[in-house]
DNA sequence: GGCTTGTAGTCAAGGTACTTGACTACTTAA
DNA sequence: TTAAGTAGTCAAGTACCTTGACTACAAGCC
């Protein structure tokens, strides 16, 4: 698939990585437009990462720390933010003094209720592009790349990521 | 596909933006890793994106411009960058006083060779886990996405953009 | 010629999303 | 009770983007 084009070509490239790309980046920018037409303008990519990592139930900050690729003090700083914007609340652990738990607001339970509105809508618009057998194909071949990687390399920013989940 | 999981469920999410964002982020690893490995250890994933736009005879920054979706200061600090690190070279453009050419330079040539064979050698290794008739239907899967998408929708970051590419 | 408008590129300042390093507060185990 | 580890914070710096304001040159018009 990827094509030796000569010196001139202007032509796109058709390669695994960029199709990849190309598509993930579909998803995400028809996801956000999505959020901030429900009105969650506070919404951005890296605070999805974040998001979907905290439990509906609320974790400890520590938790999250481990769950996430990156490090805490970014964690930190995007709590900060998303705490002042009142989309989560921070609170002592009673069980540990150092600790801390982060929980949503109602303002983030809403915001989680839409994004996952919007993701089922988002899937049924690709399942209508692409037909139930093709999409299930897609899915089945994604969820094999994924099982084939060894869920965190030595690289830091492993499998184990993610744009907004729905745990 | 995306399940409604209850309070304190801790499972990965299993919807299309998520596979998509991390198989296209397991591949972007995976050529940055080797890349590096290459001796290419200036490689990052904007800098690639913007070499991914510049053909290799060159071409005028304005064409540049327009091909991209970002700024055009945002390119020419990347440009900065580039040239700074002997990938690419500025020369005027002898037809137009105003205009500057990009040109890789032979470091920059040897860097898109490696991007080749580097993709090609991944391409391999996904045939290898999926089988030669999965990969296709992924591909192609994903090809009709992106030929759903109009292109550039509203929003600046369309599907025009790419990692990397070959032209 | 001179004048206006448009294009190519640069400079400056600001924001987000990260990084590493150094620190405080608390817990746990010897 | 003291040493060592864990949880979180503070500070400073980098990469990659943004918008706004600017200079230099080109091209069309009279």
């Amino acid at each position: 698939m990827v094509k030796h084009l000569d010196e001139k070509t202007d032509a796109l490239p058709d390669h695994v990585g960029w199709r990849l790309w190309q598509a993930s980046r579909a998803w995400q920018t028809e996801f956000a437009a999505a959020m901030r037409a429900a009105g969650h303008g506070w919404f951005t990519e890296a605070r999805a990462g974040l998001l979907g990592h905290i439990t509906r139930g609320g974790m400890r900050q520590s938790a999250l720390i481990e769950r996430s690729a990156i490090s805490k003090q970014a964690i930190q700083q995007l709590l900060d933010g998303l705490e002042a914007d009142g989309i989560v609340e921070r609170l002592p652990d009673p069980q540990d003094g150092r600790g801390k738990l982060v929980r949503y607001t109602r303002k983030g339970l809403d915001a989680l209720r839409d994004g996952d509105r919007v993701k089922i809508e988002i899937e049924r618009r690709y399942i209508g592009r692409l037909g139930a057998e093709r999409f299930t194909a897609l899915m089945g071949a994604l969820r094999a790349l994924a099982a084939g990687q060894p869920a965190a390399r030595d690289d830091k920013a492993g499998a184990e990521d993610q744009i907004v989940e729905s745990n």
